[in-house]
RNA sequence: GCCGAUGUGGCGGAAUGGUAGACGCAACGGACUUAAAAUCCGUUGGGCUGUAUAGGCCCGUGCCGGUUCGAGUCCGGCCAUCGGCACCA
């Protein structure tokens, strides 16, 4: 009575052989073209895992529930017959392994290479299928070195808008070639931790302090290399829609990229004492202008999605920051008339409109990003004493500064059409803003003073009719209540343009653009086209996407292959790479925002006239490629070879990767970031596919046993050690399946696992039996012979079934059904062989150890030359044995189940309604009423309704 | 506020518009055992009725409504939870 629980089954002992046996033969090498034992007749299958960041905690049990899943279809698809490419690798650069080695003062690479030993060890020990002879590490000098060299393809490239790709900056005909390298120095804007001495990404950032620390971070401008992602907009959104991706991954890459299309407007600036004539001229402001023979004054121009209200703009705003203000030609005084409340709230700074803008600018630059989250209901903002004239009726509208228009976006300027739009609303009921109704819902209720509601439809004359005719539905069941003469709240659907222009401008204007009665994508359409005719606008696309920040001021990263001389930089020659960072004694950041690769005097002096850039790139630069490299990993001669690249990429669809497993966290930023570099490649010529993933697959978080997420402080934490030290690998693998759907959140469960291990030890001893000295052998129940008629069809069914739930991922359903297979058999007298040989291959995926072992068991006795279980084909169902002679029928009446009875397969359909009609319960139930319909659904159900 | 996902027993979860709750866990009962563990067998959505261990009836997939012979599934509206974005003109 040892006090050691005895095994069910001994995975202690074949799960370490099996692992070692795969080791030794290399049993998961894929073969590459050109390589040894390459078959070309075999079709290819890309199975890839989101690799991790080589952590001193070792894993959880988190990663191991997408890599499960990918060995899984790995595993399946070699014995369906494909070349499968199943590699795993490190993405080991990062600020961890860097603020140990301040601490320590002992070198990155080796705390890396620790944490590398300690993952893999752990991840052999769960029998994942990779082929570990490609094993790649981003700190890799053979890696990063082709890191540095796609880095200067980037560099050496622009994007080209008519060929709408990248190519050689050789092509580029302009004077200034670097304003237009997709990889460009600027001075931006960036998130500065002085007492951190490094710049922090946004996400590092947590109310305006540093996660880490708790410090002050400042906004700072800085010079930094970007990254031209944004040129790459419109076919990062575009190409989307071929690949077969979740449709939220989808949703949030395109609205991180955030294109609307509208029009950009030109404003003129409008004088405040109106002095000039013309301003509300009855003419077209350009024939007026040059009647009088005066320049054109330089438009403002203002970006709106919705140009069809532009006649109820009735005030235009810019960013407080916005570079036109300068020029504006600002009065000296308010114009007559001008309310306090429009000077600002500085009271000191009310003398004019100069100090009040000052005073403005002054309180929204000090304002932290918070503060101004924390004011969005509040509206500010200050009139600058300045006109614009309405390009579309002449009017004169005060031209406004608030912190509710951000610089960055579009032109820093808008027009406000308070009618349309709720920050508009709300800033003209602040100020007193006239407010004009230009657009009407489809049908609305206005309530009146009696209280009746009088519903109005308006005619629909448009090109957008199906979508339009949805929309006027959708309008119509809600109902809208709209008071279009005192709004109180902003109508910013689409609806029917009114008073554009209204009937006094029309009598006041010689040239104007009616689109009155118009639905608003056919309003938009004309006003834009009576813009761009005049050249008072034209069409514009916007995006959220800003373009990539691609420097760090870090240690642990990829030295940019640049070199500095008379303030320019240049590229490296390719043999000049890798670029290797210098050893350093101290890896803290500097303070000032100099890199601590300045420190190394000699390493920076790259000649006596170059000093090497100091920066490093970020983290994300590894992963941005590192698929291509699973392909070809030893190549020194090439980023991934022609062929091998061709080869591993293939496929009918545009992305290359078959099945791309891992986390939704990195939905915007490496996604984004590795098809933007895939793209460059394309363009350029070096790799075969636009996109690098055709079909992702989030997996859910798993959460711990208290279904809260797990963490430290929570101590909830389950370490796959621990499980496989008690229920063995193949449980663990098995049990993370079992527990849902992958794609959803769900917590851990003890009690789980142990259900799952009681399957295999289930499965273990449908084979083996314990002989009397304590050893395991064969069962004697095992003979061969054939499985009965109900076993063969029970066999069948679950190889139908579990083939198609690898094919879905639907995992969880497949474990279900072997489980019911094995149940069945569990208190057979005999166990047929060769049933246990087909469901020893259907569970290997999964069960990868305990089907090995069994397979040997049972191809020692009986079929020597069989080989290993990994060397099989995947079995074959048979339609023909899973048809049941005799079927359960259904029988409703209404709907409602009353009774059943048996049928053969074949009965007719007349033969049911006989049988349902004669059955006595039926009878007794519709006795008395007429069968109005039968309705009878083939080997389920007929439905009597009466 | 906007966008997206999800809502089914005590729990994790199954169900091409056609028998809701497969499979597993937990719980309860039984067999084996001196005993326990392990294993095996059985019961298990709620309520009513019945007891001839049969059988029958009603309710039940977040809420309200609709389409349909028939809805967990499709449509409309609402609520809740989670995730993302958040003054993007």
């Amino acid at each position: 009575m040892s006090s050691e629980r005895r095994k069910p089954y001994p995975f202690d002992q074949i799960e370490p052989k099996w692992q070692n046996i795969w080791d030794e033969r290399q049993v998961f090498h894929a073969v590459s073209p050109g390589e040894k034992g390459f078959d070309p007749e075999k079709p290819k299958f890309y199975v890839l895992d989101m690799f991790p960041y080589p952590s001193g905690a070792g894993l959880h049990v988190g990663h191991p529930e997408g890599y499960t899943a990918t060995d899984i279809v790995a595993r399946y698809k070699r014995m369906r017959g494909f070349n499968v490419l199943h590699p795993m690798g490190w993405d080991a650069f990062g600020l961890p392994a860097e603020q140990y080695a301040i601490k320590t003062g002992q070198h990155p690479a080796i705390t890396t290479h620790e944490n590398v030993a300690k993952f893999k060890s752990q991840l052999k020990r769960i029998g994942f299928s990779y082929d570990w002879q490609r094993e790649i590490n981003t700190t890799d000098p053979g890696y990063y070195k082709w890191t540095q060299w796609i880095f200067l393809q980037i560099y050496n490239s622009w994007f080209n808008p008519e060929t709408n790709r990248a190519e050689p900056i050789s092509t580029y005909r302009g004077t200034d070639p670097d304003s237009v390298r997709l990889a460009y120095v600027a001075d931006v804007p960036v998130n500065w931790c002085p007492e951190l001495g490094t710049v922090l990404a946004n996400e590092e950032v947590v109310d305006g302090k540093s996660e880490v620390g708790g410090f002050p971070v400042v906004r700072r401008l800085m010079r930094q290399w970007m990254l031209r992602i944004t040129s790459y907009a419109d076919r990062l959104a575009d190409e989307l829609t071929e690949l077969e991706w979740p449709e939220n991954i989808k949703t949030l890459q395109r609205d991180w990229i955030g294109r609307s299309s509208g029009a950009d407007v030109e404003f003129i600036i409008g004088w405040a004492d109106q002095n000039v004539p013309g301003i509300l001229a009855l003419e077209p402001r350009e024939t007026w202008f040059e009647k009088h023979n005066v320049l054109v004054p330089q438009p403002l121009n203002v970006f709106t999605t919705r140009p069809d209200t532009l006649y109820g703009a009735t005030f235009l705003v810019l960013a407080p920051e916005h570079p036109f203000l300068p020029i504006l030609n600002l009065p000296d005084e308010w114009p007559e008339g001008t309310p306090d409340n429009w000077k600002g709230e500085d009271i000191e700074a009310r003398r004019n409109p100069l100090t009040a803008i000052e005073a403005y600018q002054r309180v929204t630059s000090a304002k932290s990003e918070r503060e101004r989250k924390a004011d969005i209901e509040k509206k500010t903002g200050v009139f600058t004493g300045a006109y614009a004239i309405n390009p579309a009726n002449n009017e004169r509208i005060p031209i406004w500064i608030a912190d509710y228009v951000l610089l960055g976006y579009g032109t820093g300027a808008v027009m406000g059409v308070p009618a349309h739009d709720q920050r508009d609303f709300d800033f003209a009921k602040k100020f007193g803003l006239p407010i004009r109704v230009v657009v009407e819902p489809f049908y609305y209720i206005t309530p009146r003073k009696s209280g009746e509601e009088i519903p109005i439809t308006n005619p629909v004359n448009t090109s957008f009719a199906v979508e339009l005719a949805e929309e006027v539905e959708r309008q119509k069941r809600l109902a809208i209540r709209y008071n279009p003469s005192a709004p109180d709240r902003a109508f910013i659907d689409t609806g029917v343009a009114i008073s554009s222009p209204t009937q006094s401008e029309i009598e006041r204007l010689s040239d104007y653009c009616d689109i009155n009665g118009l639905p608003t994508p056919d309003a938009k359409e004309k006003i834009i086209d009576w813009l761009e005719q005049r050249a008072r606008g034209k069409r514009a696309i916007n995006y959220k996407l800003r373009d990539w920040l691609f420097s760090r001021q870090r240690y642990w990263g990829e030295p940019f292959p640049i070199v500095w001389a008379n303030g320019k930089h240049r590229g490296l020659d390719e043999t000049e790479l890798p670029v290797v960072p210098p050893l350093l004694d101290d890896y803290k950041p500097i303070g000032t925002g100099e890199p601590p690769l300045t420190r190394s005097k000699e390493w920076i002096r790259y000649s006596d006239k170059a000093v090497r850039e100091t920066n490093t790139m970020p983290q994300w630069a590894g992963s941005c490629w590192y698929y291509l490299r699973f392909c070809d990993p030893h190549n020194d001669q090439r980023f991934v070879g022609g062929e091998t690249e061709r080869y591993w990429m293939s496929g009918q669809k545009p992305g290359g990767v078959d099945l791309y497993v891992g986390g939704t966290e990195h939905a915007v930023l490496h996604l984004l970031y590795a098809r933007f570099w895939q793209k460059v490649l394309f363009d350029l010529g070096y790799v075969s596919k636009s996109e690098p993933f055709q079909r992702l697959v989030n997996q859910g978080i798993i959460l711990g046993e208290d279904n809260q997420k797990m963490s430290k402080s929570r101590g909830n934490i389950v370490n796959p050690d621990d499980v496989i030290d008690e229920y063995g690998a193949d449980a663990f693998r098995c049990y993370e399946m079992f527990m849902g759907p992958l794609e959803q959140m769900k917590p851990w469960s003890t009690h789980g696992v142990e259900g799952v291990a009681r399957f295999l030890a289930r499965v273990w001893r449908l084979l083996m039996r314990e002989n009397q000295a304590g050893e395991w052998e064969l069962s004697r129940k095992v003979k061969d012979v054939d499985a009965t008629r109900q076993q063969e069809k029970l066999l069948h069914a679950t190889i139908k079934k579990v083939t198609a739930d690898i094919e879905s991922l639907s995992f969880n359903t497949a474990i279900s059904q072997m489980m019911i297979f094995v149940n069945a058999f569990i208190n057979a007298e005999t166990i047929p062989l060769s049933a246990m040989r087909t469901f020893l291959v259907l569970l290997n995926p999964f069960a990868p150890h305990l089907t090995s072992e069994l397979w040997e068991e049972l191809y020692a006795k009986f079929q020597p030359d069989l080989g290993d279980i990994t060397d099989q084909k995947w079995p074959r169902y048979d339609e023909r044995l899973l048809v049941e002679e005799e079927v359960e029928i259904v029988i409703q009446v209404n709907g409602k189940v009353r009774n059943r009875m048996k049928m053969p397969i074949l009965a007719t359909e007349e033969e049911m309604k006989a049988a349902a009609r004669t059955n006595p319960r039926i009878q007794q139930l519709t006795s008395g009423r007429t069968i109005r319909k039968v309705i009878v659904v083939p080997r389920k159900l007929v439905n009597i309704v009466v």
